[in-house]
DNA sequence: AATATTTGCTAACGAATGTTAGGTAGCGTA
DNA sequence: TACGCTACCTAACATTCGTTAGCAAATATT
């Protein structure tokens, strides 16, 4: 290992696993996990294609090891937002936020989660489910509260969230770090586009409820 | 040939094809393109997987009927609303409501269509995005209209275009003809989310301008 | 200096892939 | 009855796939 003093702890070992997994992540997101092979993976880490097994046991491990990890800590931000004291209006939020901060800082990663689980095998795409099924409903729940609040008009709130979570999903499509543009950025973009809508006012006040 | 009296012409011969075209869209959904075999066709179709090639060229084939028919029904119907002297306001109600409609009537060919098409060979791909392109850039120009207008709030319109086609899109994810629900219905909700937003009122009137 | 770990190699495996060749049974039309 | 067309079959092909076995060199640890 490299530039390790004293107390050699944690750090080290990772590095090149985690640079395959890295590049893993944007050979994934360009051609989708099925029609990456792992001899273009080692192409473009510049080795062999039985090397990669030096640092991996299987390609599906490479996907589990993208996606579960951005799985939970979408998961857990959301918990902990819900919780929270505050408006129904300010929990959405900072939902968005939160969850626009995470994909945005993973982009590559982002992509491969929302479109590629599906090649998970079976405990794991089953646990990926169901762990998003329990945040959308969690989304909904914010909606609801905010509804019966007062605060949000009344709509669907199962298509609604699921509209919502499409919106901010498919930011990591079009975001780029270089151009200077930050996460707090885009999610206060479009947490006012979603939120206030488009229109300038309202129309014509309440009369159309149905 | 059926029921073709005098003048056998163009009508026949179809049937069985399209039939494959319908099986595979869904399969492809299931699956994803590169996943599925002409083996799971196969079986699905109840015959052997060198049959196929009776109706079809080639795997591809298959992704190009589906998707490139979508693509012309879309890109012409917005052109054509785009051409209509009506408010920027209702125009982009007819587009959200004329594309919702498209893709709500062929839910497993738009899904292909949004996530597959990467599998296309190359003068194809090539194709599709430069239409997706001018898509989203003819969404933009309503959107700019509007703001210019006063129709609409001052709002980017590159990540408002991308934010609300990426919003509708994801319909075909959740819609079920079977539930009684019509696409007009899901065009009317989806339309008001995202024209009028989910506040009661847009707060503080107009004093946040940046 | 001895040892263990990391990182890579070549060669090869069995399985699955898309596709072609060549044939056949059934049916509608002449 | 003969012909042509549709719709399928079996057999097989070349290629690509993920992965394993066994080995070697460098690097880090003791």
């Amino acid at each position: 290992m490299k530039s390790v003093g004293i107390l050699t702890e944690a750090a080290p070992k990772q590095s090149r696993k985690q640079e395959l997994e890295q590049k893993a992540a944007l050979l994934f997101r360009e051609k989708g996990y099925a029609a990456a092979s792992m001899r273009d993976l080692a192409q473009v880490m510049g080795i062999e294609a039985a090397s990669l097994y030096s640092h991996i046991k299987s390609k599906e491990e490479l996907l589990q090891n993208i996606c579960l990890p951005l799985a939970q800590e979408l998961s857990q931000g959301l918990k902990e937002i819900l919780a929270r004291e505050i408006s129904a209006r300010e929990k959405l939020s900072q939902a968005l936020g939160l969850h626009l901060s995470v994909i945005t800082r993973n982009t590559d990663q982002s992509i491969v989660f929302f479109q590629e689980y599906r090649h998970l095998s079976e405990p794991f795409r089953s646990e990926f489910l169901s762990m998003r099924k329990e945040y959308e409903q969690q989304l909904m729940l914010i909606l609801r509260q905010g509804i019966r609040n007062g605060e949000f008009r009344k709509t669907d709130e199962k298509i609604t969230a699921l509209t919502l979570l499409s919106a901010v999903n498919s930011t990591p499509q079009w975001f780029r770090k270089e151009t200077g543009i930050t996460p707090e950025t885009v999610a206060g973009l479009l947490t006012d586009i979603l939120v206030n809508g488009l229109a300038m006012q309202p129309i014509a006040s309440s009369s159309k409820t149905k």
